[in-house]
DNA sequence: GAATATAATGCAAACGATTGTTTACCGGCA
DNA sequence: TGCCGGTAAACAATCGTTTGCATTATATTC
């Protein structure tokens, strides 16, 4: 059924020539002469002859492939960014090898085993929630595989990133409600110790004090970013002595859970109380109800930056420029007004 | 920096033994002295010796991988499939090569070519929508890479699949309006020519008999599956001379733009007209309309099987079995009620 | 026709690991 | 002493391709 695949040297024997004449004819090398060339592509043609890749990954100690790690592949987010990463690796000649951390560092740590073993040449990654420990990632420097991270980034040093500026864009989201008249605005974010939360805590304040407000750190209440933590957070700020008018949420899955538990305590959204988010929301037309503005992040255009960044580090590997500077790109985000 | 990685060759030289001891050693073999075993593997260890994958791929003919091609990752039916692949896969020890073909046949074929290129053992695919030439497939299999097809299927005999039974998925959703007291019951069916338009027209014929009512084929109209073909399919029903007053859509997609479209013209969702239809929808419960009941189609247990059918069949090959039949699982979907 | 330049090809090592076949050495036994 | 069996290790081929270097034809020139 399944014949063997033709090598190069199934050619070779045919034609009574040499491999490497072989190999050399069909890279079309100077130095061949032109009989030889077409007489070795047709044979090739005919006997349908697909170089080995497995062998040339080999031979080449390169094999063409990126690793992608990311927490869901069901977030819209995280998906639009593949779409990114893809687009550009296949440009390139690149594919892309899957993981799924599902946000637990275990399962991460053991994905990293697996590409390292695959030989990936590079890994885009934006880590789990749950990553505290990095050392599987300083084994990956180590071994040489550059890494690009993006979105969710480790609290290291000396590291390849691609990331949103989430600082700006809280700014630019607290602003609006400030100027719409809110004064009492209500901060639901993420878990303390990721770096997200504390750019959104930073906006915050900065928006705050640019509009001459005093920074009132019990407006700021956290969520686990299960459904449970969101409705537990935005019950604190609903019932905040001062009454609250308006809410930033970390993200847009937040922002639902809060709204429907508004919606429940008969509170009217975006009107008793306006919600700001950030967009990881696909069908925002279908939904009962939506925030009324939300941050971009642009994870398509953060897959593609992550993407280029990478196959520019191995470049530079390939060239064996022992240069030590980290790459940053940081994306800026913008506040997009939803019509209600 | 990147200290070359050690190899099986580097640990023959300063144990000064030969390779094959080494790599025996390393493998648990049993005419390997123990003192040896020993001492090879504790220098490993202090190297940090891995074993290069490459190599073994390419000694092996083989590299673990399987490739997995979808139309697209961001909606919920195949990132939930591509998390059953991935959950099978990882538990044997393979990869996932991702590739999404984007609804777009050549972007599909594109992607086969470089999966072959990359020697992926097996291939996953649900086809895009506009594949017509299956010539590609022949190529597969010509080069003996074993294909597993779900979801979307393609009209060829001798295949491996995992589908579901929209047939009775459809039965259920049509027999579920039917027992509710509708008698005019609309469907808005995919494009004529795919196999899962032509399953569910049956179903929703065969439950119309089941009834003893007359099938009506002015009640079926079909859309392209974009936003204006769903809009003029639901106008088309909502102005039929009969009173219609329940909807079967294609799929979740189409009924939200169904219903939107319905809503937008006064009729009052699953009042006026009900709705049912095929789940692949996430965050029903934030929709602001949704359908009474979705036939529940399972992608992630189908990207399960699909897994588990792929690995058998490579299983075989390395057995060399020469087994022609082909494998064939056929899911069954049921109808899940929402609360509304 | 010999020397020389140039074009065309072949040789062989290398990439890192696996694995079938030999070899070396030892003790035991007739 | 010589043969056998067994254990432990070495040898060598192999997987398919690339590539530096050597070698052989062919053409050019005097």
């Amino acid at each position: 059924m399944s014949a063997k695949q033709p090598t190069i040297k199934e050619i070779a024997k045919r034609l009574n020539i040499s491999i490497s004449t072989v190999s050399r004819a069909l890279h079309d090398h100077s130095s061949i002469g032109l009989r030889t060339k077409t007489r070795v592509k047709e044979l090739a043609k005919e006997l349908k002859y697909e170089p080995n890749q497995a062998a040339i990954f080999f031979q080449q100690r390169k094999t063409f492939t990126i690793g992608v790690i990311l927490p869901f592949l069901s977030e819209l987010f995280f998906s639009s960014a593949i779409s990114g990463i893809e687009d550009v690796a296949v440009k390139s000649q690149y594919t892309v090898l899957l993981g799924q951390s599902r946000d637990d560092a275990n399962r991460e740590k053991h994905i990293i085993e697996t590409m390292k073993k695959h030989r990936v040449d590079g890994i885009i990654i934006s880590i789990s929630k749950h990553t505290t420990n990095y050392e599987h990632f300083n084994r990956l420097r180590q071994s040489g595989i550059p890494v690009v991270f993006f979105d969710c980034i480790p609290n290291m040093t000396d590291i390849h990133y691609v990331a949103c500026n989430m600082v700006s864009g809280t700014v630019q989201a607290t602003s609006f409600l400030l100027k719409n008249g809110h004064r009492v605005i209500g901060l639901i974010n993420g878990p303390e110790k990721l770096y997200a939360s504390k750019q959104r805590q930073e906006g915050y304040q900065i928006a705050m004090s640019k509009h001459r407000l005093k920074y009132d750190p019990s407006l700021i209440v956290n969520s686990d970013l299960t459904k449970e933590g969101s409705r537990k957070a935005v019950k604190e700020l609903l019932e905040h002595k001062r009454k609250v008018t308006a809410i930033v949420t970390f993200n847009d899955y937040v922002a639902l859970d809060a709204m429907q538990y508004a919606d429940a305590q008969q509170v009217a959204i975006n009107k008793d109380v306006c919600f700001v988010s950030y967009s990881n929301l696909p069908m925002v037309e279908y939904l009962k109800y939506s925030p009324m503005a939300s941050v971009e992040q642009n994870p398509y255009l953060q897959g593609q930056k992550a993407t280029e960044m990478l196959l520019e580090l191995l470049q530079k590997k390939e060239e064996d420029q022992t240069d030590n500077s980290s790459y940053k790109i940081i994306i800026d985000s913008h506040l997009v007004e939803y019509k209600q």
